[in-house]
DNA sequence: CTTGACCCTGACGCCGGGGTCAACGTTTAG
DNA sequence: CTAAACGTTGACCCCGGCGTCAGGGTCAAG
């Protein structure tokens, strides 16, 4: 399968594939004239690949990962990216709990400016 | 005021002072020999900017609250200023929401990871 | 033979809020 | 006189995940 393929397949762009390559991500084959070929196990690999990444993991995370990208990964176990989730789990609890600090100040923030004033409009 | 005795009492960088001047949130003086002179006012100013970005604004938000900056932001009314407010409280909220989904799936995620596997460890 | 649709590598652009030089002018204290 | 400690502009660097050229090669169809 050549690189426009399993582009398609997968749901994503040729330039991300070989951004994907360059981060050691994937490996594909090449063919006589250089062109990527890349194997039907692959499209599950690039699913994973993207389903971790909207997770929030950085492509640098993923090598946790690079023993079961190939496997049905939300029904396999994956050792060793155990702990990497779990700190990803941890991380991601620290910014919405930031964000929600934010949001309560915004509030009040908001409720001053409305309270305040508008002796005209309302 | 020069610039150096700003970002002290502002507790900011010099840097920092002429990015916003860059983003047309500051528009100092000048002394005869070209150095940016600025006003007491200025403190609060600045000390309102960097309220606002803390908040989540961009700089770009932050021109909607120009008219009030030299003001104590927090018990002013900053007419023109609440519908940024206001969005930019939905845009958090959605944030918000869009992490915990995320922090909810990788939850699961870590549970698979973990009750499917560690026969040797645990 | 040529066109068009693929493929290749390499490299710059983007976003935000500055950090961190470089290379230079000014002012003050000793 | 000189050095330190300020100030000035300009320009590149950072992060992450690609988008988007530029300037080629390759291959099948007409």
């Amino acid at each position: 399968m050549l690189i426009g393929e399993l582009a398609h397949e997968a749901g994503t762009t040729v330039r991300a594939l070989r951004y994907y390559e360059q981060q050691g991500l994937l490996h594909p084959r090449r063919t006589a004239n250089r062109y990527r070929d890349y194997g039907e196990n692959s499209i599950l690999r690039v699913r994973n690949i993207r389903l971790l990444l909207s997770l929030g993991f950085t492509a640098e995370d993923l090598h946790a990962f690079l023993p079961c990208l190939d496997q049905d990964i939300e029904a396999n176990r994956c050792p060793g990216s155990a702990s990497v989730i779990a700190g990803k789990l941890t991380e991601l609890e620290g910014k919405i709990t930031a964000l929600a600090e934010i949001r309560d100040r915004l509030s009040v923030f908001l409720d001053r400016v409305n309270g305040g004033c508008d002796r005209d409009g309302l």
